[in-house]
DNA sequence: GCGACAG
DNA sequence: ATCTTGTCGC
């Protein structure tokens, strides 16, 4: 199913407003809750696809059965880009459309493991926080790249992590080792799991890859329907 | 002030 | 993110 979004009203028009609307959203947060079961019920990957010619934007949900990592239900939206891309502030360029996939998905969706951070952001409060504040979900980060942190390499066998560090030295999320001598990951809580629980789901979800299976399947579902929804435009 | 910087 | 073919390797 593919539903129509614009961008919300009242969404911030400026990089200070979203940096306002972030510090207000941060306390909302939930991080006492260890989350849930790994490979119990459900896990949804959302991912964002651009066409910045055509101020075109599709987000795409894709729910798996956690036990067998099988596809039970996946959505996309299309929408108008709502925002330009500033690090610190990639949640207001995907939120609204991420959130009418989600919208479009039949069912619970679970926990929602999102393309970027959650906690480990400049101001602690990055895509995948933000969007389970505003769903109520619980949700996690995975991200291909440290961003502006630092770690120390983990060891080579898959599972092997070390902390992501803020300028500081504060622990905002975890480098793991998904594939033996591939590039780790990077892990960080969104809202309402804790972020042992945030590594033990991104292992489960990548018994053959470097990146999670949620988060494939949502990238090449939203690849292929961005080129849809462009065909002849 | 300059550079770096999730997607 | 996106521009982009073949190719090396399991």
């Amino acid at each position: 199913m593919t539903t129509t979004v614009g961008v919300p009203a009242g969404w911030p028009a400026g990089e200070e407003e979203a940096r306002a609307v972030q510090d207000e959203l941060r306390a909302r947060v939930v991080v006492g809750e260890v989350g849930p079961e790994v490979g119990v019920g459900r896990v949804t990957g959302v991912d964002v696809a651009y066409d910045d010619e055509r101020d075109v934007v599709v987000a795409a949900a894709v729910v798996l059965d956690a036990a067998s990592l099988d596809v039970v239900a996946e959505a996309t939206a299309v929408g108008r880009i709502s925002f330009p891309y500033v690090p610190g502030l990639l949640a207001f360029r995907e939120i609204p459309t991420v959130l009418a996939a989600l919208d479009a998905l039949p069912g619970d969706p679970g926990l929602v493991v999102c393309d970027g951070y959650g906690l480990a952001h400049p101001r602690r409060f990055g895509l995948a926080s933000h969007l389970g504040v505003l769903t109520g979900l619980p949700t996690i980060g995975v991200a291909k790249n440290p961003f502006t942190f630092t770690y120390d390499e983990p060891g080579e066998p898959r599972g092997s992590s070390s902390p992501l560090l803020a300028a500081g030295g504060e622990e905002v999320g975890r480098a793991l080792r998904t594939r033996a001598g591939v590039k780790p990951v990077f892990v960080s809580v969104g809202h309402r799991v804790s972020l042992e629980r945030a590594c033990a789901h991104t292992l489960a979800l990548t018994p053959r890859f470097r990146l999670p299976e949620t988060t494939r399947r949502a990238d090449s579902l939203c690849r292929r329907a961005l080129q849809e929804a462009t065909i002849g435009q």
